[in-house]
DNA sequence: GTTAGGG
DNA sequence: CCCTAAC
């Protein structure tokens, strides 16, 4: 079958790509990555390779150029990818992948950068895209392996070349068979890119969730739709607005789904969120449209693994936790010990598409996310047992992991490191984000559709990138050391989400970046953009409540917010609430936009009026009640 | 869906 | 503002 070779192949390449220094390519998106390249970051396979180098080392001085390597390796070997696209893929889908084993290195190799392939409703070659996996992506079972020829390192190359074929379940037991490192155990994973190309032009996109051109596309009915989820139905239910049921009616269905939407856009630890965002867009558009025509978009939630087993799950394991960990069988040769990994247990990530966006485009949006978390900073970590590995300076003997350690319970994981909140993130992300001044539009004003919205968010507040980072820190203290250090004590302590745990479900873990439970929120809540309430606003919440009472919120909201659709009943009982506590505290303690005295006096008495009033009503009721008694 | 409150 | 329990 057709799965039978086809590996991932995911264009990995492309992805990684940018790390790479050497293959610098189009200049503009890269900055998130480039540091890599300075910093302390380095490749996230390249620590696998490190450790697996440093067991050569140990155990075969020969060969070790590569153990020279210390834990950590800034500079990329020269890679012998072929150019994406070249041979590897002409074939039909284009969607093989290789695995390029070097007897010091392993290269990945990916297929030819999907292209376009988000926007391309093709499916003639997107397979490429739906073929990435992370499980994948080092796979000793489905790949095929080529040996090439070592400049720089290898002193005596020593091209060795198997083709595996993919075992439907078993992997490990293939592999072995299908290459023989002898001296090697893949001591380099090079996941750098190639120097191909411009076809890695999908991966640049990293940063710049616009930058496809399926992007553009949707991107036309953003900008005509674009808007806070709220205002936007609300708008429209407003408008067609006739009765009052069959407002409510709209009003809660898309209010739910907005939110629910932003829910999800939200992904706080990753830095996808700016493909988040993306999707927002296009989502609020078919919101949109959803009023009218009941299109509903689908929500799609896909945990990486998930995406493993759905896609390429023929090729593996059967069974889906195989994916959590990475399952590794050595086989010892000579004093090396060899390791197969079948795939790193990854971080969740979470994909929505439009349910009208192609299968090409959802894919395109896999593989964005998944470039995405490989650019980003992240490490791999050793687990051996269950335990993390953290001394990257000890040998594999000491470690215990030796032929006669049971591999069994080796796994790598690939886990996210949030660094510093680099400006630099910031400021990319802020771009993509809509451009509005949050200060201006915070008097919202109806004209400016955009920047009233909720999407305006994440460009005026900041916050929101940075909290999310702060978020991230918080939960994985210690996680932000140095990638090269693969673990400190806080992260082992944290890595027990990403300890092998193979009994466990996987789909409830997979995900979890770096602790075991993350909380609930991490999914994807985003606050709204804060609106402070304009002081025309307070008078017009003051004087509805004078009149209504409070306590009625929706009638509140009816008669005098009714078109401040930003403005929920919830938001007006929630300021009616800081304006009693502002009236009733020193001016001096008061903080943002000094409401009027006057107003605050109304806001006195207003509340006094109706506590009293709501105070004698349940007098009266309970007068009621137990009088009949 | 609304309210009421705590966070 | 968010989240939820209670209605």
């Amino acid at each position: 079958m057709v799965l039978k070779k086809r590996i991932y192949y995911g264009g990995f390449h492309g992805l990684l790509a940018p790390v790479i220094p050497k293959a610098p390519r189009s200049s503009r998106k890269r900055i998130s990555r480039h540091k890599s390249s300075d910093g302390g970051e380095i490749c996230a396979f390249e620590l696998l390779a490190a450790v697996a180098g440093k067991l050569l080392e140990e155990s075969e001085s020969s060969t070790s150029s590569i153990g020279s390597e210390k834990g950590v390796k800034h500079e990329l070997p020269e890679v012998n990818v072929k150019p994406a696209g070249s041979e590897y893929h002409d074939q039909a889908s284009g969607a093989e992948s290789e695995v390029v084993v070097k007897p010091a290195s392993i290269d990945l190799k990916i297929e030819p950068p999907l292209k376009e392939v988000p926007q391309s409703e093709n499916d003639s070659g997107s397979d490429h895209a739906s073929n990435i996996t992370m499980s994948d992506f080092i796979k000793k079972d489905v790949t095929h392996f080529e040996g090439i020829e070592d400049k720089p390192e290898g002193g005596s190359p020593k091209p060795i070349r198997a083709e595996a074929v993919e075992q439907q379940s078993g992997g490990l037991t293939a592999v072995n068979n299908t290459y023989s490192l002898k001296d090697q155990v893949a001591s380099r994973v090079n996941t750098c890119v190639p120097k191909s190309p411009p076809s890695s032009v999908h991966v640049p996109l990293y940063r710049d969730p616009v930058p496809s051109a399926c992007y553009s596309r949707y991107r036309d009915n953003v900008n005509t739709n674009i808007r806070d989820d709220d205002e936007k139905y609300l708008r429209y239910s407003n408008r067609s607005y006739t009765s009052y049921n069959r407002r409510r009616v709209f009003g809660s269905r898309s209010r739910a789904e907005s939110r629910r939407i932003r829910k999800m856009l939200t992904y706080k630890y990753w830095k996808t969120s700016p493909k988040l965002k993306y999707y927002e867009l296009a989502d609020t558009t078919n919101g949109v449209k959803s009023f009218d025509h009941k299109r509903k978009n689908i929500y799609m939630r896909e945990r990486y693994q998930a995406y493993c087993a759905s896609k390429r799950r023929k090729v593996f394991d059967p069974s889906p936790k195989s994916a959590y960990v990475k399952e590794s069988s050595s086989e010892s040769i000579s004093n090396s010990v060899r390791f197969s990994i079948k795939s790193f247990k990854v971080p969740e990530l979470y994909v929505e598409v439009p349910e009208t966006a192609t299968v090409g485009y959802l894919k395109g949006r896999v593989m964005k996310a998944v470039t995405e978390i490989l650019q980003g900073q992240l490490h791999v970590g050793v687990l051996l047992q269950g335990k993390k590995v953290r001394d990257d300076n000890r040998t594999l003997q000491q470690t215990g992991i030796s032929e006669n350690c049971n591999l069994e319970s080796l796994g790598f994981t690939l886990e996210p490191i949030k660094p510093e909140p680099s400006p630099t993130l910031v400021q990319k992300e802020t771009p993509l984000l809509l451009p509005c001044n949050t200060q201006q539009d915070l008097s919202r004003s109806p004209s400016s559709p955009i920047t009233d919205g909720e999407f305006s968010n994440s460009s005026p507040d900041n916050s929101h990138p940075v909290t999310t980072l702060d978020n991230y820190m918080e939960k994985n203290q210690g996680n932000t050391t140095f990638p090269a250090e693969v673990t400190t004590e806080e992260q082992v302590a944290d890595s027990k989400a990403l300890v092998l745990v193979p009994e466990r479900d996987a789909e409830v873990l997979s995900m979890v970046p770096l602790s075991e439970k993350p909380p609930k929120r991490f999914e994807y809540s985003q606050r709204r953009t804060r609106r402070p309430f304009s002081v025309s606003e307070v008078e017009a919440l003051v004087e509805a409540v004078e009149t209504l009472g409070a306590g009625r919120w929706r009638d509140v909201k009816m008669r005098s917010f009714d078109d401040a659709n930003h403005r929920t009943y919830v938001d007006l009982k929630d300021k009616w609430k800081t304006l009693v506590h502002t009236a009733s505290i020193a001016p001096q303690q008061r903080r943002g936009e000094p409401v009027p005295q006057n107003l605050l006096d109304r806001v006195l008495a207003a509340h006094s009026y109706w506590s009293q009033h709501q105070s004698k009503q349940n007098m009266k009721q309970q007068k009621t009640l137990v009088a009949p008694m």
